[in-house]
DNA sequence: CTAGGGTTAG
């Protein structure tokens, strides 16, 4: 342990006057005296205590709360923890009752254990009474109370002890300074923080373990990973928690495969990591998406002896389903002995996240309707769902556009008051959005108590995804108003707003304001609602023009939507261009290329088709899954184009055809084309007549009473032609029909989509 | 002194 030299500190350290005092008034000054305090220490075995130490937690409470006789002060060790063990108060006041009657009040060691218990528990009152009627304190004590404070999220308390304990003219340990640095940042306080490294350095112990260890977390907090790393390679002698700490830090501030890199370091020098590296190391690979390396982990798990580590397996799951390996993560839940509330969360939020990452195919829908289902099973287990699992499961109906599910959590948030929540409440306002119900999102908006940056976006991008412009744009000045500072995806959302009006000037000053004034640089997805902008006002040669001057390399996004826009605006010259672009940028999607074919097969461009098939062979990308799914009455119903599979066929087909002839009094050709639909890429004639959505849809209008919407997922997007079609179909049955397709929402309501006709339309 | 689960995107 590195000893302070005893210099007079108090005037070296000058702390902000801004913290409370300390609410009893100032503690006798008393010098204080060394006494090694280690938590694990081995305590000598006395008669009295081995009596005690045999006897079971309540009968050795008994015994001392009737047995006036005097016992060796290390017998209250073992049951001042197992206070701690069951977080009692009352436990802790018997023993404290004990302690008074037999005069060991003296022993400071027993005292400060006492204070110990009492903040562990949570009792800083009765921490506080202890230790104001010690008759003397160390530097121990001091740094107790200070620990307790931190760990009751009172850090601005124990910088008031700390600066106390200096008035005292006791000098600060390692540990004392540890626990400062720890309350500094809790309080997020990068000015104090600096101030207690400044003290550090200049008393030379900035190259202690414990010191460099609080060091280099307090600057991770504070978000500045350099400073972090500084601190931890400054230290001399590195442990786990060294290496724990810098991986962590690398971690939280964004930086994943340096800390993978860290962690490798760790290795070759011979640290062995413990439980709390191993966790660190999972939540890496869960944003590297590394499973190569999460599965190592998890063998090395087991041969250190970690396996039934709660934390451990919540994380190896939760990897396991990120990367879609969802039997493996079910084997390692099904064979867990005890689970916390974290284990289901992570079950619930690992599917919600694979369903991110694999997007709107099969897999994706068994798997939240899985979460769902678990959900249920958490309900039943007795365990009660906190704020993470609300979240988590919103986001996981949001997912499935599950509206009805999405309303009975609803409600039992409000019920066990969890709604107040703000990332709750967010997650919230995005389900409503999902599924379509913009005037019921905005009524959870407006009801809500604090709002943050991402419920501010998610209300905006709700806006705009229903075509409500105006709305989107006003609320997001606002946001303005309120000082909420927007992000990269607000501007995305109110970008996309200006697209779908039209409003040419509005999203060119949104997209400067974006630069100037909020030196946000744009992304992709920025230039990708000016292009559709430009694209639906048929304005393809802006839109082109515009693609060149980006200083970005345009993505295989930003093509597709120039190719639909040549498309429907009749421009083929500028579309293979495009094209050809496109083809250059190795596109890892089906969908790109089945776009690509139709466009060269329906010129007659053999050549270019042969030479695509084979591009398609050489990167083995599968067959378009064109499929679409409904929800009744918790059932899912899953369609595949021309699909007779259905138990109902006859009917479905009978209504769908019922319903193409009322459109085609409309106006409503459905399209014939040549489509792609073998590996060797035979041309077969085919009709946009039976795509899937057309069939659930049919389905879902048989199926449900009146008045109800139509919900449908698509794994692809929609073609132009059902688009054109599902309009009509809204408009001829007065039903409101909402489709997410593997692009976004439409919201089908008399005759028009709240897409606007999006540009990506083919 | 170090650790596991949550919200926004064309």
């Amino acid at each position: 342990m590195a000893s302070l030299p005893s210099v007079a500190v108090t005037r070296t350290l000058k702390l902000d006057p801004e913290f409370r005092k300390h609410p009893t008034g100032s503690p006798a000054a008393e010098k204080s005296q060394s006494i090694s305090y280690q938590k694990n220490q081995t305590l000598p075995h006395l008669d009295g205590s081995s009596k005690l130490r045999s006897l079971d937690f309540r009968e050795a409470l008994l015994m001392i709360k009737e047995g006036p006789e005097k016992v060796q002060s290390s017998c209250y060790v073992p049951l001042l923890q197992e206070c701690i063990d069951r977080n009692s108060v009352l436990d802790a006041q018997i023993v404290h009752g004990h302690i008074m009657k037999t005069g060991t009040q003296e022993d400071l060691f027993t005292m400060t254990l006492l204070i110990n218990v009492y903040a562990k528990c949570g009792a800083m009152e009765n921490a506080l009474k202890v230790f104001d009627n010690m008759t003397k304190r160390n530097v121990v004590s001091w740094t107790t109370l200070m620990t307790g404070y931190v760990h009751n999220l009172q850090p601005a308390l124990a910088i008031q002890v700390f600066q106390e304990m200096l008035e005292t003219g006791a000098y600060p340990t390692n540990y004392t300074l540890g626990t400062a640095l720890n309350a500094c940042s809790l309080l997020q306080s990068v000015r104090l923080g600096r101030q207690f490294h400044a003290y550090i350095i200049k008393y030379e112990i900035d190259f202690d373990t414990s010191v460099g260890n609080a060091l280099c977390s307090l600057y991770s907090k504070l978000g500045n990973l350099e400073s972090a790393i500084k601190s931890f390679e400054r230290i001399r002698e590195k442990n786990v928690i060294s290496w724990t700490a810098a991986i962590s830090a690398s971690g939280d501030n964004g930086e994943a495969t340096r800390g993978l890199r860290f962690f490798s370091e760790m290795l070759a020098n011979d640290i062995k990591p413990n439980e709390f590296t191993l966790t660190s190391v999972l939540s890496l690979c869960c944003t590297t998406l590394s499973l190569g390396v999460g599965s190592q982990i998890h063998s090395m798990s087991i041969k250190l002896g970690y396996e039934s580590y709660i934390p451990i397996a919540n994380s190896i799951m939760y990897l396991y389903l990120k990367c879609g390996w969802v039997s493996e993560a079910h084997k390692l839940f099904d064979g867990m002995e005890t689970v916390s509330l974290v284990t289901w969360n992570a079950m619930i939020a690992g599917h919600a996240q694979m369903m991110e990452i694999v997007g709107n195919d099969l897999s994706a829908c068994k798997s939240g309707y899985e979460a769902l289902s678990i959900f249920v099973k958490l309900n039943r287990s007795g365990m009660k769902p906190d704020l993470f699992t609300f979240s988590s499961i919103l986001t996981v109906c949001s997912r499935l556009v599950a509206l009805e599910q999405g309303e009975q959590i609803h409600a039992q948030t409000i019920k066990t008051g969890f709604l107040v929540d703000v990332v709750v409440g967010t997650a919230l306002i995005n389900m409503y959005n999902k599924c379509g119900s913009i005037e019921k999102a905005s009524k959870a908006f407006v009801e809500m108590d604090t709002r943050t940056m991402i419920s501010w976006t998610s209300m905006i991008t709700g806006f705009s995804q229903h075509g409500w412009s105006q709305q989107a744009l006003q609320l997001f000045e606002d946001m303005r108003l309120a000082g909420v500072r927007p992000n990269q995806i607000t501007f995305v959302g109110v970008l996309s707003a200006c697209s779908q009006a039209g409003m040419f000037n509005e999203a060119l000053s949104y997209f400067e304001l974006m630069q100037k004034e909020y030196k946000i640089k744009p992304v992709m997805d920025h230039f990708a609602c000016l292009i559709d902008m430009f694209v639906r006002l048929g304005r393809l040669n802006e839109a082109f023009d515009f693609i060149k001057k980006m200083d970005l390399e345009p993505s295989e996004f930003i093509w597709s939507l120039l190719i639909a826009g040549c498309r429907s605006h009749g421009n083929s010259e500028l579309a293979f261009y495009a094209a050809d672009q496109l083809l250059k940028l190795k596109p890892k999607h089906t969908e790109t290329y089945v776009l690509l074919l139709n466009m060269y097969l329906s010129a007659g461009r053999w050549q270019d088709v042969s030479r695509l098939r084979k591009v398609m062979r050489d990167e083995k990308l599968g067959k378009l899954h064109d499929w679409s799914w409904i929800s009744i009455k918790d059932k899912v119903y899953s369609f595949k184009p021309n699909d007779k599979s259905h138990f109902h066929s006859a009917d479905i087909y009978e209504s769908l055809e019922n319903l193409l002839d009322r459109a085609k009094s409309l106006g409503y050709e459905s399209l014939e084309t040549l489509e792609i639909t073998d590996e060797d890429g035979e041309k077969t004639p085919s009709s946009t007549a039976y795509h899937s959505e057309k069939l659930a849809i049919a389905f879902g209008l048989l199926n449900t009473p009146n008045a109800v919407p139509i919900r449908v997922i698509k794994s692809v997007f929609m073609c132009r032609d059902c688009h054109n079609f599902v309009k009509l179909v809204s408009l001829l049955t007065a039903r409101e029909i909402i489709i997410r397709d593997s692009k976004r929402l439409h919201k089908f309501v008399n005759g028009r989509c709240s897409c606007g006709d999006y540009g990506g339309l083919i």
